[in-house]
DNA sequence: CTATTTTTTTCAAGCTACGAAAAATTAGAA
DNA sequence: TTCTAATTTTTCGTAGCTTGAAAAAAATAG
């Protein structure tokens, strides 16, 4: 609230109000926008026409209600008018995916990249180049977002913060990559894949429109360690962006050593690597590779084979501890476990239960959820498509108005 | 952003944020105003118009600029407008503080109450009487809020949460005080006491106006284990308002067990109570009490008494180590260390710096502070007379025009 | 004493949301 | 079929806000 209003604002603030009740809540009618949003129906009336101009919302036909009385006229999202571009920056290469502003999926596509060392702006021209292959804007069709997710290994394991040689700012990037893109000139944010995870699956396990707890967190093991911390529903960056990772939490002050210097870390009892070499499936014992060595376990964890057992008990309470530390401190109401830790849920759960038994008994109307997530290695994706869509209906007076006349209201 | 915007919604904003910069940077002109604000020199003619007919601001005097031109009229908060008036229930009494809406205290007082535990009636009971016995509002005072600071042994270490037996929901306490107070009705808000003291330090810690780190966390240790989470300089209450409660971090996984049913918290390391156990000066060993047996520690540690040195020092890497978690989970970049452990610092520094070798290590660009609290036993109640007046100035189209013509400026 | 400079105020214009009344459009009743 | 009631949507006049330009106020410099 540092910044002076007018009645721009007040008019910025309402466009976003009735358009995100429309994306919501399906097709409805502008009686029941009013009514759910508290503005009057002659506001109504003129905001949607507003939003008729700019080709966001249309007429698709009326109810037919039972009762007496003029129909209502239903308004709904159209998904075509504005694009949302995710692109995921992983080790080897970039996922691009397109969509609708409604979330629904336009294209998939992959390219190469030159790898995450060196400067930025080889990775910035190989990110631009495949969002404009993949992008032919129509006549009318708008790109709104360009939202890029940078997977952990860039710098240091967080590709928000410059912290070591290696490795470039996110800030940096994505204006690199938006001067890229001549033609189409539209705002590029570049956030934490763990943290876009995060998100989705938050949105994911609940149905749209509903609130969630306010404090959620994510934890997955994968390439690497990772997590998000969602706060109200949104991303808690911290002072440096490094916030909600959870890869180096300390578990215990006499664990083994992890890479980072530090004693017992998470990393050091959940990481793909640290749990295949403790249970036997180490490089040297499977050489095919991880898949297959993840395979491997999984076979040996339902066949009981006990080192692998032994293994994600342990696994499982260190996560626990994590979970302790996570939930004691930021009062979160519900984990979601993503990566492997999906597949590992069944073994992991007891040392999870032990952990937390202890708060669960302190404070008993209190429940604390540890859930798995159901996105898989999408939801990176996912959440970036959520947050390009969550910006352009924060704001849809960035969309300019249709150069066709609006489609007409469908006769009925 | 999910209610309705109108012109009245624009107004408040931008009398808020005149009236903040007023507060903020002294007695200032309407052309600083216009500069700072973004506003135009009309609208801030119009909007500190409003605030003088509502008592808030006064004209006191000119600027005696050297240069030429008509002189500055500057304008100031009138701090005996809005009245605050902040309650620290502690353990056993009642401590009040009624101030200016400048923060310049104006008067302080105690009083007795029938105990934390029981229904809530007989404590709204004693509050109410305490706060009408100190506000005596004069015939052009207003009382902006009352904002009461909870302690901690209330419900299971804390206020805000309905979970054991014990104890009332703050909600519930801040309405029956509510209806309380007949004649004067205000505003009645409840927050944890750790959480009002993490913001009063960290508002001390700094310049006024300043902007700090985004992420702060507060731990203190005096009649227990307790802190705070500052995210952009707001307390985080999480899920169920327990957020920043450190007391049962998880510092080990063998460790000691607590009260709690948990192994290896931090309670368990560095609450008063463990400390003096460990040091040898239990109840057992100094029955004059717990302010005898801290004078007592501090003559050994100053003295060089291997005990209490190895207490102190054990102390400092469990610190360490909740420190090593809050830091790696919320990116916190100050960490602000209240109550007695302000006055072991120098005995807990090197066991605290061990365990944030690591990280330092590994982002060496990004500095973790850890800081001595200033404020003492007085952080809460300055805490909370901070809030109330941030919910002053935050919506000064709360406070009613004045009955009497506001004073004229100055003549030169 | 006049010109200049800087601050503050006044006033018309342009948006915006609101409230009441009118128009549109259907179902049911005569 | 025709009229009436009910419901949704639109139109229109009003009030409040900020803005921008012009006017007024109040000092200094020459």
């Amino acid at each position: 609230m540092n910044s002076p209003a007018d009645s721009a604002a007040v008019r910025r603030g309402n466009l976003s109000l009735v358009l995100r009740h429309i994306a919501a809540h399906g097709p409805c009618a502008r009686t029941e926008i009013a009514a759910a949003t508290g503005l009057v129906h002659a506001t109504v009336t003129a905001l949607v026409a507003d939003l008729m101009t700019r080709g966001l919302v249309e007429e698709v036909g009326v109810t037919a209600s039972g009762s007496r009385g003029r129909p209502r006229r239903l308004l709904h999202l159209v998904a075509e008018r504005v694009r949302i571009v995710a692109a995921h920056v992983t080790w080897g290469d970039i996922r691009l995916v397109t969509a609708g502003v409604t979330g629904e999926l336009i294209d998939a596509g992959r390219a190469r990249h030159p790898g995450p060392f060196g400067p930025p702006e080889p990775m910035a021209d190989a990110i631009a180049t495949a969002v404009t292959e993949a992008v032919s804007p129509g006549p009318d069709v708008h790109l709104g977002r360009l939202v890029i997710a940078m997977s952990g290994p860039v710098t240091s394991g967080r590709a928000k913060a410059p912290t070591e040689g290696v490795g470039w700012h996110a800030p940096t990037l994505g204006a690199l990559v938006a001067e890229r893109l001549p033609g189409l000139s539209c705002p590029v944010e570049v956030v934490n894949d763990a943290d876009l995870a995060a998100l989705a699956e938050y949105h994911a396990l609940r149905l749209p429109g509903t609130e969630g707890p306010s404090t959620v967190a994510y934890v997955k093991s994968d390439s690497g360690v990772g997590g998000g911390l969602l706060i109200n529903g949104r991303i808690h960056q911290g002072s440096h962006g490094l916030g909600g990772e959870v890869a180096h939490l300390p578990v215990s002050l006499d664990g083994p050593r992890c890479r980072c210097g530090a004693h017992g870390c998470l990393t050091a009892y959940v990481s793909t690597h640290a749990v295949l070499e403790s249970a036997g499936l180490g490089r040297e014992s499977v050489p095919e590779g991880i898949d297959a060595a993840l395979a491997e376990l999984g076979r040996r964890l339902r066949a009981g084979e006990p080192r692998a057992l032994a293994t994600l008990d342990q696994a499982g309470h260190a996560l626990g501890a994590a979970i302790q530390s996570i939930v004691g401190l930021t009062d979160a109401e519900e984990i979601i476990l993503g990566g492997h830790l999906t597949d590992w849920i069944p073994w992991l759960t007891p040392g999870i239960d032990t952990r937390l038994a202890a708060r669960r008994r302190a404070f008993p109307t209190l429940p604390i959820a540890v859930t798995p997530g159901v996105l898989g290695a999408r939801a990176a994706l996912h959440g970036a498509v959520q947050t390009g869509r969550d910006r352009v209906l924060a704001d849809p007076a960035e969309v300019p108005p249709c150069r066709a006349r609006p489609s007409q209201a469908h006769p009925v």
